[in-house]
DNA sequence: TGTACATCAGTGAACGCGCGTTCACTGATGTAC
DNA sequence: TGTACATCAGTGAACGCGCGTTCACTGATGTAC
């Protein structure tokens, strides 16, 4: 490859031929880069806007062109984390409520997602305790999550009496517990390709008696105003 | 005050006579500026050597005759952190335990443990999920923490046939979720000495009621192997 | 279809800045006699 | 107690570096005729 050849290259973006074309393609190269340092560990606040156009292959000036600052690039990552989210948990919806080993599925669905969506999910959960104008929106998306999932646990039966104020109670220590163990398998070690099946079935135990322990207790929770 | 006045009063760390004395007051305010940086919102990775100095009112060289590097200063904190809250557990389990509103008391003592002590709750409530060494210690500080926990808890007569790793699991559940409720309390607006006490009781209802809810399914669970 | 001009994504060089780290130094405290 | 020397916490200047941001530019794509 020449000097030449390479230079070529880089300023057309090989394959695209529409300048709309290039620009998606680096814009894209340049979320995909900050997502790529996260998940190897970095936190967001750490990375610099000069590292992410060196990872997309890319001048610095030209992140100008996507975004006005980090923050910006930032949002549009977890905007895009979240809709990744929201739609795994629509289609779990959708299939609708199987009424054994509900929250071993939810458990097993959950992770497999998690693994499959790695760095988005890094973003959410390193985001959530950060500085800066991630940490909000992150913490009101999950706000948002929690008080969706309140609404769907009040169609159970044994909800069905509980105040609105109870039923977030209860979601949000779903929620929380959920968020604990998706953040320990994103910590576990990854040789390759990916946590050891034993490590993630062991952190799913604990997670699905997490779960059941509290909705033990639905039937004998008195949700009084 | 004079020029020579300033210098002369840096220069000896004012009322200090010994050098021991000297050393142990440009130590504390070393300590005391990365706190106060964090308590101010910054995360401790964010936290700049010559920040620190700059607010210990120290010159840049000085920061080495303390610690070698961030790092390590990140670790003393995170030593004193823990040995306030340890000192504060040890201190609830001498008082006896109440038998009645137990939960409540305990999340009220926690709590203004937590906003007597801000600072250092603000850390591990902030290290917990930053990169770095930081990261690890905390958690495995968190890990002790809990299974000293259910050390505790397997001595109440409905806990005493748990297993090990259900003791575990509940004392995790419980752990976790005080953990988020201290980062809301940390999170508060302080107008001025502190958040409102309106809006640290209500986190501290629902604080409470998720502590209340899994324990109410104790005598219902049937631990085993 | 061919030409002349406009648009604009990406370039490359430059800037000033705060950073961590080094070093020889200063001057007050500590110590041996 | 007084003196001469050692120790060492803190100084101040200097360094090279990566940072975010600016700017005039280049050259491929898009468009009007």
């Amino acid at each position: 490859m020449t000097v030449n050849g390479r230079t070529r290259s880089r300023t057309q973006n090989r394959q695209h031929r529409t300048q709309a074309e290039r620009r998606e393609h680096t814009r894209r190269a340049l979320l995909d880069a900050a997502l790529k340092l996260m998940d190897a560990g970095e936190s967001f606040e750490r990375i610099s806007l000069r590292s992410v156009t060196r990872a997309a292959g890319v001048v610095p000036a030209a992140f100008y062109r996507h975004f006005q600052s980090m923050d910006e690039l930032g949002l549009a990552l977890v905007d895009e984390s979240f809709r990744t989210l929201r739609a795994m948990l629509r289609e779990a919806r959708a299939a609708g409520l199987p009424t054994t080993r509900v929250i071993a599925r939810s458990v097993e669905g959950l992770f497999e997602q998690v693994l499959a969506n790695r760095q988005h999910f890094a973003l959410i959960a390193r985001a959530r305790t950060s500085g800066g104008v991630l940490r909000h929106t992150v913490n009101n998306e999950i706000r948002l999550l929690t008080s969706e999932l309140a609404t769907d646990l009040a169609r159970f039966a044994p909800l069905r009496a509980w105040t609105t104020d109870d039923l977030n109670m209860l979601a949000g220590l779903l929620v929380n517990t959920m968020i604990l163990h998706v953040a320990e398998i994103l910590d576990l070690p990854t040789n390759g390709g990916g946590p050891s099946p034993e490590a993630v079935a062991e952190i799913a135990r604990t997670a699905e008696k997490q779960l059941r322990l509290p909705l033990l207790a639905v039937p004998h929770w008195r949700s009084q105003p």
